[in-house]
DNA sequence: ATGTCACAGTCCCTGTGA
């Protein structure tokens, strides 16, 4: 089985992208984050082509998640249940996995506003994570908008004072950690830095100037099948690239 | 260390967010 997640940065500006994509590699369950788009413009019609059923929460202008799944999608929640206006996380039940797709706010700036919604959004969802069903094997994957490490980072040095390697977003991510679940693609890879974004500026692909912000977190019952992660850079070269690769977690079935 | 991309509205450029 395979699970995948990916920030498209507009689905409709991405839509010929995913889709080759997603004929190429088959994943069984797709979790992606920055849709852009109200639920009336979601492509459910071309999924469903590709044989998946797909569920989507979005906003419009900004933000929007969705789920994908080959192996059904049941019990969707949408949000945090905490009049969040954003729409930022859904879960939903995918083969008897429940599935988490996150959107994370970036936080701007480490005095703006949006710095602390970014901490109690991810407290928040450490809160959440911790009151599930240890029966249910557990992903949780999304754009978290955090390199866990100084090694998730290409040059630390260049973000000092910034968002993004900060240790209060850091110590708010391993809220996920406490609750249980591993950081699927660094437990298999603990030496490679795996980066997953390069801003678009720059010539940062290029550079190999990167980070690992985009994450798939598995429970003990998930980690002990899983086979396999990593991040198809190939996705971020050619033409009208996101400026996020995918990143794909492969796991045994049963 | 900001050289790009995507969006909406002011609508073929500009401000905002990332």
């Amino acid at each position: 089985m395979k699970i995948v997640t990916w920030n498209v940065n507009s689905l409709t500006a991405r839509l010929a992208r995913v889709t080759e994509w997603l004929r190429e590699h088959e994943p069984d369950i797709v979790l992606l984050q920055e849709t852009k788009q109200t639920d009336a413009k979601f492509p459910f019609g071309e999924f469903e082509q590709l044989g998946y059923q797909s569920v989507h929460y979005g906003q419009g202008q900004w933000n929007g998640v969705a789920i994908l799944s080959k192996i059904g999608i049941d019990d969707v929640v949408r949000g945090f249940g905490d009049g969040d206006p954003e729409a930022r996380v859904m879960s939903a039940t995918c083969g008897g996995i429940r599935v988490y797709t996150c959107y994370v706010p970036n936080g701007r700036s480490l005095d703006d506003p949006h710095y602390d919604y970014k901490i109690k959004w991810l407290n928040t969802l450490g809160e959440v994570i911790s009151r599930r069903d240890p029966e249910q094997p557990l992903i949780v994957g999304g754009d978290f908008n955090v390199a866990p490490t100084d090694l998730d980072c290409y040059d630390p040095s260049v973000f000092e004072g910034a968002t993004h390697v900060s240790q209060p977003e850091r110590d708010a991510l391993h809220s996920l950690e406490r609750a249980g679940l591993r950081d699927l693609t660094r437990a298999l890879h603990p030496g490679e830095p795996c980066f997953s974004w390069w801003d678009y500026r720059n010539g940062a692909f290029h550079r190999g100037w990167g980070l690992r912000i985009d994450l798939l977190f598995v429970d003990a019952l998930l980690f002990e099948r899983a086979t396999a992660s990593y991040v198809d850079r190939d996705a971020r070269k050619g033409e009208k690239p996101s400026d996020h690769a995918p990143v794909v977690a492969e796991f045994s079935s049963n």
